[in-house]
DNA sequence: TGTACATCAGTGAACGCGCGTTCACTGATGTAC
DNA sequence: TGTACATCAGTGAACGCGCGTTCACTGATGTAC
């Protein structure tokens, strides 16, 4: 239905890469509860044995759609520093709102990605995905190190508060908020922050 | 073999609590993907039919683990907070401890708990206990509370960090942690929340 | 340009597994008399 | 104190389901000549 049937094998990757964008659309619907190869499978138009020509095993697929997680969290948090003012503090406001809009958009699949599953911990695509999330924190952060002081510590309280606060509002709630509800809260929280007077 | 098998039939309710035990076992030696009704009858050495009696579905097990998970959180945080001293700086570092505490000691569980699962809204024990754990937080930040101010401003951004701290360092290492490695960072990084100057 | 052939992405039937749930039953416990 | 009986927690067989995985296969695509 999705896609025509038989008429075309394609050699390109396009498959693996609609296989997971089902992963993506099936976590929206069902939630990881209704994730699986089989539903993947069907949700993109193919048969249940085709994900096994794309996927090692069910850890590969989790793997894939968690990696394509973090490039649109990444991306996200990208866009939004991108459109803010160039001043340090607009620019680590801004790279937080893009994390929550992130969650906010794709509930279930940031759920999924925070939720301990065990991955496949040699893809590459993984592991650049998710360097890139943490080179955009790091690089905001910068500004804000004291020099001669560890810069880690100032990115895992960033880090930190901003996980904590997405990571409560996508809990607590059945629904997902509206960005527009949870939004207004983040300067407050930031406010309170402090690095030597800097912020 | 944990019990003996049909000696005695107990009326007592403590079929229950053994059944959730035996959960919250399963959850620390399998993880989630172990959890099951016939998992935790299996190790409490009753009949795989036997848990129906005492749960309504699937939904009422995981709403009585999450339940009893929450009163041993609740109970970190009281036991920690009661042993340090009465300053409210230290009152508010100790339940921040116990937090960690609970998940280092219980890693399983507490993602468990925090992994948005669909559990069962109206029941009386998870609402209590959450409620509980809650209100040590409240309590414990009420000192810092400024007069006229809302109460849960303060509540969320500590709440966020711990909360934040926590989960990042459960889901980023495959193993749990040890409280060493975790727990000194964490003076750190309260260090740098202000409410107008009063930490 | 045409033909023969190797490659390989995807098919569909089949497998065994663990799951939640149902249901007729059993037998120990507690109670009424 | 003894007996008859109702209660009800737990049993074990059976059910249908969706799952991951395997495997012989097909047929379109790409390549060698």
């Amino acid at each position: 239905m999705t896609t025509s049937k038989n008429t075309t094998r394609k050699r390109d990757g396009s498959l693996r890469t609609a296989l997971v964008e089902a992963g993506i659309s099936i976590l929206r619907e069902k939630g990881i509860e209704g994730l699986s190869l089989r539903e993947c499978a069907a949700q993109a138009g193919v048969s249940h044995a085709a994900p096994g020509y794309h996927f090692k095993n069910l850890t590969g697929l989790y793997t894939a759609i968690s990696a394509r997680g973090f490039e649109l969290f990444a991306a996200s948090m990208d866009v939004s520093r991108s459109k803010a003012d160039q001043t340090p503090k607009a620019q680590l406001l801004a790279i937080c709102e893009g994390y929550l809009d992130f969650a906010v958009n794709h509930r279930e699949l940031f759920l999924f990605m925070f939720s301990g599953q065990q991955l496949d911990g040699g893809n590459q695509d993984f592991a650049a995905a998710s360097s890139r999330a943490y080179a955009i924190l790091r690089e905001t952060c910068e500004p804000f190190v004291e020099p001669g002081t560890d810069p880690e510590e100032i990115e895992l309280l960033v880090w930190s508060l901003v996980h904590g606060y997405t990571h409560l509002a996508m809990i607590n709630k059945k629904r997902p908020r509206h960005v527009g509800e949870a939004l207004p809260k983040l300067p407050n929280l930031l406010r309170h922050l402090t690095f030597d007077g800097t912020i």
